[in-house]
RNA sequence: UCCGCAGUAGCUCAGUGGUAGAGCAUUCGGCUGUUAACCGAACGGUCGUAGGUUCGAGUCCUACCUGCGGAGCCA
């Protein structure tokens, strides 16, 4: 019987047939273990020479990495594997031979692995991440779906040209110029208008000549937008959501954060509500850690925003920024008109900004007054102020970049294994 | 774009101005519970590129290329 490594519990002493690559081996004089994977999990399949034709012992001790095969056998419990199950194996039916393997069980260093990307999403540790990735989506959709939202893909094509050219990539749409999207979120707020409450997930490119851990040029973004949400319940919404896929991911990749030496204790915490601190408090918190090097006005650079960070242990909200180092569409304090109703959150352990997010300008002659002092032409702006002059509502979004995210539950290091194939500032290939 | 570090075997690295080294991978041999298995042997080199200093450069100097880490900008 054909079946996946994630179904062995079902299969105990029973004989099963496993479609799986080596992912290593040891063997002796009298016995082999293979470690083997499916894409499913993993399992360490055991060769006993007595127990077996001579032929068969002699294949396994032959066998190279990452040769495709199908291995039948026994199903059993054993308390000595970490996955609770081994196989015992009575054949071999190698597929194809696979060799000089080149991502050997040695340490190996950052170019090399990723020239090898293709290859290198196949080892344990790259499997977990791709999984909680993968989690972090499923969970996406549950949570927007049960909470009345309905999914809407803005384009990834834009003609327009919204806040400067420079960090977009520039393509041609037949003769026009055309470029590709940096943030559907102009085009959320329309579809918000039509349906309610809106998510969309998709690509954004940057072209950006950004060289940090926390940096790509091809990301995943999430962005919600919400038809007579204020500023309060744009809050809510991020914290409920951040909290529901950490919480999801704890349930659901316990292997995988296994895998990934993952602390869990730090992620059980991650529950709403989330701390907040005002732009005024953070600066006010800055100077009296010592940090002289900014002043009210200023933005946050990224050891500002660890500071902060580093004094919760949960994701902290920061709110109300100066007017002036924020994009045109927020919508500003009624309280002051030098700061904006908007809020970054910030993860903790100096992951750094995982949402950005406001309430939108919703009145006609602001938007309009607002685009003029950033110097943006009103023209390719038309349809845009159109949503202020036909019912125009309080409305609010944000968005959440996935692969910090998920650099920040998984615990690992850089951005570019995060993503199957990250696009980063010297690297187009794989 | 700026600052810092690095480039030596397929991979990861050591190499103090004087004969090019180790571990892993690969091949062969050994081993009945291994967890990056282990033990023995073999195989493996245009020392990033170009120029310079020196009797002599992997080692010192200059430029360039590539990568890594960080900054700025952002998610």
């Amino acid at each position: 019987m054909k079946i996946t490594i994630a179904e062995v519990s079902k299969h105990v002493d029973q004989q099963v047939t496993l479609g799986c690559w080596l992912a290593n081996k040891r063997s002796s004089g009298k016995i082999a273990f293979l470690q083997l994977r499916d894409g499913t999990g993993f399992i360490q399949g055991v060769v006993v020479k007595a127990d077996v034709p001579e032929e068969t012992f002699a294949q396994a001790k032959s066998l190279t990495q990452e040769s495709s095969m199908y291995v039948t056998g026994t199903v059993q419990r054993d308390e000595r594997s970490p996955f609770g199950y081994e196989l015992l194996v009575q054949g071999i039916e190698v597929l194809h031979e696979s060799v000089d393997y080149p991502i050997t069980p040695k340490a190996h260093g950052p170019e090399f692995l990723m020239d090898n990307r293709h290859l290198w999403l196949r080892s344990k540790r790259q499997h977990a991440v791709m999984k909680v990735r993968n989690e972090i989506i499923r969970a996406t959709y549950q949570f927007f779906n049960e909470n009345g939202f309905s999914k809407v893909d803005p384009p990834i094509l834009t003609g327009s040209a919204p806040e400067g050219t420079t960090e977009l990539f520039a393509t041609k749409y037949f003769d026009e110029d055309a470029f590709l999207s940096q943030s559907g979120q102009l085009y959320m707020e329309a579809a918000a208008m039509a349906l309610g409450k809106v998510f969309s997930f998709g690509p954004t490119f940057r072209a950006e000549k950004s060289k940090t851990r926390r940096h790509l040029i091809e990301f995943w973004m999430i962005e919600p937008e919400m038809a007579f949400y204020e500023f309060e319940d744009n809050l809510k919404v991020q914290e409920e959501y951040v909290s529901f896929i950490v919480q999801s991911v704890l349930e659901n990749c316990k292997l995988e954060l296994n895998t990934l030496g993952r602390d869990v204790s730090v992620l059980e915490k991650i529950t709403a509500p989330f701390p907040r601190i005002t732009y005024d408090e953070a600066i006010k918190f800055l100077h009296q850690k010592g940090f002289d090097d900014i002043q009210w006005g200023d933005d946050f650079g990224a050891p500002h925003e660890t500071a902060i960070a580093e004094s919760y242990d949960k994701p902290v909200f920061i709110t109300h920024y100066p007017t002036t180092i924020k994009p045109f569409y927020m919508q500003p304090d009624p309280n002051r008109d030098d700061v904006v109703l908007c809020a970054d959150l910030i993860a903790p352990e100096g992951y750094g900004e995982i949402i950005g997010g406001s309430q939108r300008i919703h009145d006609y002659e602001l938007l309009k007054k607002r685009l003029a002092e950033h110097g943006l032409n009103e023209e390719a702006y038309k349809w845009y102020l159109e949503l202020r002059q036909y019912g125009s509502v309080p409305h609010s979004g944000f968005g959440l970049g996935l692969e910090r995210t998920v650099g920040w539950i998984t615990g690992v290091e850089h951005v570019r294994e995060t993503i199957p194939f990250p696009r980063l500032l010297n690297r187009l290939y794989p």
